[in-house]
RNA sequence: ACCCUAUUAGCUCAGUGGUAGAGCACCGUCUUGAUAAGGCGUAGGUCCGUGGAUCGUUCCCACGAUAGGGUACCA
């Protein structure tokens, strides 16, 4: 037998079918940064439009999780798809690196500033510390194939960046939107400083609940309000609380002015209590017996003295709307120091505040009887002291959700102290702030409403905190009016110079002297850090309006959805408060992950996914094909199976894009590209509809519906060219002539879509569409990289789609009656089948038109089309109306060359193996094909 | 407690007021010239539940479930 295999172009690449992604992406990640592959994305893109994505910093903790990489990718891959729409789009990555949980870190380590060490080199750990974990997170994002501006990031923690920290301060200032006060606010009794509304989240907690009685001091005056006897019991008023520390701090009850209040006698006592809750407090408190002898409206008891508890102080009972009848007494204990509603309602009766706690939450020395304890553990003692006193009415515990840290997960207590703010009220930056959401594009939809809702009830922004590593609130206060220095913004630069000189130390070093001379003696010098959310919240000012290669403002930020509470919203107040204008022209949220049963993807237990083993057994294209496959828009289901599903669907696209390489190896698109003109019609139809799907992929990237853009790429990828395309040209790419019109046609189709195919998910996978890239035929001024190319411009062709839709169909409807055969018996393979085919109208037209190429079409031996009316009796039925196919075994031999079974094979006694078209190839002309 | 979002085949996702779609996976089969590949075919769903409006609904409305998120909680 004659080797005709040599005389066949069998698909040939050096492209391996095995990706070995975890082997083979650290190389490509090392070549990208020795070539400098992001510098030369840049220089390629120079003077081009800007599309500015700017990076949310994550916090410069611990090793990054599913969740991290899911935003980088993310962000990656829009990037990626801007340049290669042709603009610059230059990404520089952040870090968030101030703050409270760096600190615990090194106060674990070298014990707390201040006291162990001193602030100076303490603050010096934390910047170390948080330098090191800049550089482990950046390893790990840079082995995710994002590629950026690595070498020289952003850092809140920069010289630079601190500077322009105090700037932005100053601009703030300068246009009147901060003010110090003096008002409750949430704080951490173990962080030891005042927290944002942002830092705070809710967890269940297990209060005590507890009535308590406070004496009416003029008992018979209070009788006469309700209209009561004058009998001999006591009255007292009875307030319901859940923190019992609070009470040494209680300086008034009050009560709503418009709600009805009973006195109700029960055994030689009478309280005082709303009447809508009489029935249960009585109940609670176990008393069976009791009964109302007086009303009275809430504003009659209005300036009515009461005794205290425990201690030797009379408080008055005061009148607040914030008093309802929803639970407790409906006489509210109030503490100044320690509620928000307590304090403004105190303000109103001239009350002050007494300031009992320090600011680890141990009552002060000159504290009766709870000096020296801490309020986490004197609850208890309290009661006691009640019940001494007899001031206790009931106690019980309750289940409810309190405020937390969401850094150190305790519970917060509220204590007011002198904090700085950025008011929402001063200059209308409320209003403000609300007005220009309708400038801002919020995908999903959904997300303005909640930045709404969200900044419609914003209170004033605390942005002081009482600790060591944070950016200084670089500020002179004079010491006895407190009023800031009338050269607040002179000096605020002078700072900044500082401090870009020195970094933030420069501040806490500083003499005052140095600065304001004589003056020095009056003025003090603020010692408050700034809240960590102002650091990165000033960012567009530190990075997108200070670099040179970005622009203000930025046209996207892209966080997960709870940066609405947090950098997307102090982002927004900031740049407001400083340009007037928001920050970003987009903002683009992605949801959390989660498992396939819809729970919580935790980042230590059962169902974590750690990124750096994802990339270790499946690689980073796999994990990157995952967040483009994943509707980002909800929550993302992330789980072994899903990810293995994903690997699954990679190799289809990677074997695509393989077996598309390995039809070309000899076809130089310099000399081989065939004009459109030339083309067989179905390879017409392949560049056509190829030049189709990039429109609607390239649509879905700008509408950022990745997901929507993966289902189209792998069904193209599988059907379009694995079930219909790429099968039918198998035939003529092997068995034609190597420089056959025929094949040359064929081969041009697939280069147009290999070049094509490797755009598309170069944003997506980038390390395969580089290995791709490498491996496309060599063109003249060709970059050895794929991103500094740009969407393929395909030859523009006007194919009839309908038409191969049809004849698709009609295949479909053909492999159907092939497939019964097989499963009887009559034939094997579609090369052992001969059909024939009937139809009528439009259907028999569309066919007859291949003429002899029909059975290359349905992949077949032999094929033929008759009118309906000529159907064999066993013809079959298709899905198609008007369609009847008739299969037989294909008669003849079948010829070694091609495959294909034939009557005539081995009627050329010098080839007796080949058809005699394979004989035509190999010695002759070369066999002339028209349409397939 | 309130608000938002999601819930369609084992998985990822489309979709529509008129008897449910794709790809993958599964299963069967062919192929062995994409071979740790490829082709073909079959099978898979009370479209979360209940009630309502409608001639009719998976799609509209109400209530509820599950999941996720958000506001509130401070007396």
């Amino acid at each position: 037998m004659t080797d005709y295999k040599k005389t066949l172009n069998l698909p040939q690449t050096s492209f391996a079918m095995k990706a070995n992604l975890a082997q083979r992406e650290p190389e490509f990640v090392k070549r990208w940064q020795k070539e400098g592959i992001y510098e030369k994305i840049r220089n390629s893109r120079a003077g081009r439009e800007k599309f500015i994505l700017h990076d949310g910093p994550p916090y410069a903790n611990g090793d990054i999780h599913l969740g991290h990489a899911v935003n980088k990718i993310l962000k990656d891959i829009i990037v990626k798809s801007k340049t290669l729409s042709g603009y610059d789009s230059p990404y520089v990555p952040g870090w968030d690196c101030h703050g409270l949980p760096i600190e615990h870190r090194v106060e674990k380590k070298i014990g707390k500033a201040g006291v162990k060490v001193d602030f100076k080199a303490f603050r010096q750990q934390c910047r170390d510390y948080a330098a090191k974990q800049v550089e482990g997170q950046k390893k790990d994002f840079i082995r995710l194939g994002v590629l950026g501006e690595w070498n020289n990031p952003y850092l809140t923690m920069d010289k630079q960046y601190e500077a322009d920290i105090i700037r932005a301060l100053g601009k703030i200032i300068e246009n009147g939107h901060l003010q110090k006060g003096f008002k409750p606010v949430y704080w951490s009794v173990v962080g030891g400083s005042a927290l944002a509304e942002a830092e705070v989240e809710y967890q269940d907690k297990t209060s005590f609940s507890i009535d308590v009685k406070f004496a009416v001091v003029d008992q018979s005056a209070l009788k006469a309000v309700f209209g009561a006897e004058q009998t001999s019991e006591t009255a007292y008023v009875v307030i319901w609380t859940t923190t019992p520390w609070t009470l040494p701090a209680n300086q008034a009850v009050s009560l709503n002015a418009e709600l009805d209040y009973a006195l109700v006698v029960a055994g030689d006592e009478s309280y005082v209590l709303a009447e809508a809750l009489v029935e249960s407090v009585m109940q609670r408190s176990n008393i069976e017996d009791y009964r109302i002898v007086g009303r009275a409206k809430g504003s009659d008891l209005e300036h009515l003295k009461l005794q205290h508890p425990f201690y030797n102080r009379q408080v008055p009972v005061i009148l607040g709307d914030h008093v309802t009848t929803d639970a407790g007494t409906g006489c509210v204990h109030t503490a100044p120091d320690h509620g928000g509603e307590d304090f403004a309602v105190s303000q109103k009766y001239g009350i002050e505040t007494l300031n009992y706690l320090d600011d680890s939450g141990i009552y002060r020395a000159n504290v009766e009887i709870f000096a020296g304890e801490h309020v986490y553990k004197v609850d208890e003692k309290v009661i006691d002291v009640l019940k001494e006193h007899n001031a206790l009415l009931c106690e019980g515990k309750i289940v409810h959700s309190f405020p937390h840290c969401w850094r150190t997960k305790t519970p917060l207590i509220f204590r007011a102290t002198p904090q700085w703010f950025v008011s929402l009220t001063k200059n209308n930056l409320q209003s403000k702030v609300m007005n220009c959401i309708d400038d801002v594009q919020w995908i999903p939809g959904w997300g303005k409403a909640r930045i709404e809702s969200m900044l419609a009830n914003s209170p004033d922004w605390c942005i002081s905190r009482q600790r060591t590593w944070g950016a200084p609130i670089a500020l002179f206060v004079h010491k006895e009016t407190q009023e800031l220095h009338p050269k607040t913004p002179e000096l605020i630069e002078e700072v900044a110079k500082l401090v870009e000189k020195d970094g933030m130390d420069a501040w806490f070093d500083l003499e005052p002297s140095a600065l304001l001379g004589d003056e020095a003696n009056d003025y003090q010098k603020v010692t408050d850090t700034l809240d960590v959310w102002f650091d990165s919240g000033v960012s567009h000012y530190a990075v997108v309006s200070r670099r040179e290669n970005l622009s203000f403002p930025a046209d996207l930020y892209l966080e997960g959805s709870d940066q609405h509470r947090g950098w997307f919203q102090s982002s927004l107040k900031t740049s407001l408060a400083i340009n007037e204008a928001p920050p970003y022209k987009a903002v683009l949220t992605h949801g959390f992950l989660v498992d396939s049963n819809g729970h919580k993807l935790s980042k230590s237990g059962d169902n974590a996914i750690p990124p750096q083993e994802v990339l270790q057994e499946l690689g980073a294209d796999v994990l990157r094909l995952w967040v483009c496959a994943t509707d980002f828009s909800g929550e993302m289901s992330a789980s072994k199976e899903i990810l293995k599903r994903t690997a699954d669907s990679y190799r289809r696209i990677r074997n695509t894009a393989r077996f598309l390489l390995s039809n070309i190896p000899d076809f130089d698109p310099a000399k081989d590209l065939l004009s459109t003109d030339q083309l067989l019609s179905l390879d017409a139809w392949a560049v056509a509809r190829t030049a189709q799907l990039q429109t609607e992929l390239r649509k879905d990237y700008d509408s950022y519906q990745l997901h929507l853009l993966y289902q189209k790429l792998h069904n193209f990828c599988s059907v379009e060219l694995g079930g219909f395309y790429l099968d039918i040209i198998k035939d003529r790419l092997y068995t034609t002539a190597a420089d056959s019109l025929a094949r040359r046609s064929a081969q041009t189709a697939v280069y147009w879509i290999v070049e094509a195919l490797v755009r598309w998910i170069a944003p997506v996978l980038s390390f395969t569409a580089e290995e791709i890239w490498a491996a496309l035929p060599a063109v003249e001024n060709r970059d050895d990289t794929v991103f500094t190319a740009e969407w393929l411009e395909l030859p523009q062709i006007d194919a009839d789609m309908s038409y191969w839709k049809t004849i698709s169909n009609v295949k479909t409807a053909v492999n159907k009656v092939l497939e019964e055969e097989r499963n009887a018996g009559v034939v094997g393979g579609g090369l052992t089948a001969s059909v024939t085919l009937y139809a009528e109208g439009e259907i028999f037209e569309a066919i007859n038109k291949l003429e002899e190429e029909l059975r290359f079409v349905l992949i077949t031996s032999a094929a033929s089309i008759l009118p309906l009316s000529e159907a064999a009796n066993n013809a079959k039925d298709t899905d198609i109306k008007g369609l009847k196919v008739l299969v037989s075994k294909a008669s003849g031999e079948k010829c070694v060359r091609c495959y294909h079974v034939l009557e005539d094979v081995g009627s050329n006694s010098e080839h007796p193996e080949i058809c005699p078209r394979c004989i035509t190839n190999i010695d002759g002309q070369g066999e002339v094909r028209k349409f397939a």
